[in-house]
Order: structure tokens, then C-alpha cells, then sequence
DNA sequence: GTACTTGTACGACCAGAGTCGAACTTAGCA
DNA sequence: TGCTAAGTTCGACTCTGGTCGTACAAGTAC
């Protein structure tokens, strides 16, 4: 089977507007390792969760419950933060929300090709 | 830390020489699974391996005692056949060895990008 | 034949990860 | 004040995977 292309949003790096609550903590763009971040993207449901962050990301930032996961609460904290602990994604607290985005640039500039291959990636396909 | 940039080996693909062992049991090019692939890479050892049959592909297979690792041979036979069975490596029989290498036409043609980030990959920077 | 070498198979052990429920914290709102 | 919603934390369970020793099978060399 053939890839099938997929068009990769173009990126449009945006500055942070004032009041952007700092990130949660993780790794420097230095720390990142390959084997922690493929280990992070080697599940079905976190591979899902970063392949929509990529395709849908008009708006900053995303919160847990707007992915449709239907997983107990606890179990999607795990996952967050495992995505975010190995350096794929970044969480900011917004009052009650927790909102989440892909490390875009610092995963290109360490993984080079890296995200193209989970955009490409479909659940079913594998 | 920005991408230490590595020449990839060119790609000469080689005819089989007739009298070749059949490969031993392994998927098919369409069941290849980007998240299987990605958690056996997950593995700094088989990380290395891989990046070791891919600089290192004057010949075409390679023995298990060849990558000199200091591990009991049960270790090595775990990890081969995980990287084997995920699709990553080809492995033939040649009387007593078990010689490997890396199935890099399929996993181009399923996962392009994902051969160069594991050429690029160093154990010591991640 | 015997000895050696390559690698598998099996079983045990242990650490880590995925799953989930229940209790908790915090912010916003009526 | 009290309710609700978002998400965390904790603990328990289970399952997988990495590690290794030992025993075994199959070629090779003498």
C-alpha cells in the first residue's frame, strides 16, 4: 500500500498574546531523546491524540475533553502526560482547562520528519 | 542542539544471489504498523542496532555476534525478533547464522523519513 | 565419532506501563 | 454558599516487556 499524501498545515508560528500562562513542566529542546519520544508515540490512542493536535490546530491550544476520547479521566491525564513528559506536546493551564499543542518546531528541529510521519499515520492503516 | 547532518548511505539494491535462504517469518509490507515499528525503535539497544546495519551495509546480512554487543545471547535473540517481527529487520538463516538487515525499500515506502531519523539518532544526544 | 559455535526455547524474575475507580482540588457561576 | 465541571492524585490491578540462566538443537571442524 502506497502513502496516502497528506497535505501538512502550513506553519504559522504565532506569538504568545500577554497573560499566556507558563508552560507545564518539560523537557528542554536539548533533552529531547528519539527512543522516549517514539516510546510516547508507539500507542494507538496518543498516536490519535497528536495526529489531531496536528491536523486541527487553527486554535492555539486544545483542551482534554474536545479530543472525544472516551476514556475515564484518570486514563487521559496518563497520557498527557506522558506526551508532554517526553517532549511531544505542551500544556498550559487556563483556570480550570488544561490545554495542550504539538512542540511543532522543536520537534522538526531535533526529529526532522518525525511529525510528517504521524500525520500521515491513519488509525486504520496503521 | 541542533541535527548533526549524516550522509545516507546510497541505496544499491542488490539481487539476491541465487541460493538465497528464504527470509524467516515476518509481515508483509501493507501490515506494517506505524506504532509497532515506533515501540521497537523505543529501545536504545535496538536503536543501535538498526543504525549500525544501516551505516555499516557493505554487506548484505550481518551475524548477531557481528554488532558486538555484551549481552547473553538470549538478550539478543529477544531483541532481534522483536525488530524482526515489528518489520524492521529481514533475517535468513545461512547454516548457523541468522544473518540480518534492515528492510529499508518497505519501510521507505510505508514511513518515508523514519530510516533517516534513526541514521541521525546518536545514543549519546538522544 | 567428539568438540565447538551459533542461536533458539523455555521459564523465572522484576520493573514499568496501561487501565480504572474513588477521592480530591480548583475555578467559575448562580 | 453551594453546585458543577475539568482535571489531578492515589492506589490497586493486570499485562507486557526487558533481562538472564539454563538447557537444547543444528551445523561446522577436527
Amino acid at each position: 500500500m502506497s502513502v496516502t499524501a497528506q497535505a501538512r498545515p502550513a506553519v504559522t508560528v504565532m506569538p504568545e498574546p500577554p497573560g499566556t500562562p507558563p508552560p507545564l513542566p518539560e523537557p528542554a529542546v536539548d533533552d529531547l531523546r528519539l527512543e522516549t519520544v517514539l516510546g510516547a508515540l508507539s500507542d494507538p490512542l496518543r498516536l490519535r491524540i497528536v495526529r489531531k493536535l496536528l491536523l486541527d490546530r487553527e486554535e492555539f491550544d486544545h483542551t482534554c475533553g474536545w479530543f472525544g476520547l472516551d476514556r475515564p479521566k484518570s486514563s487521559l491525564t496518563h497520557h498527557f502526560k506522558a506526551l508532554r513528559e517526553a517532549g511531544v506536546i505542551r500544556q498550559r493551564q487556563y483556570g480550570l482547562e488544561r490545554r495542550s499543542h504539538v512542540r511543532v518546531e522543536d520537534l522538526d528541529a531535533r526529529f526532522p520528519g518525525l511529525v510528517d510521519l504521524v500525520i500521515a499515520w491513519s488509525p486504520e492503516s496503521g
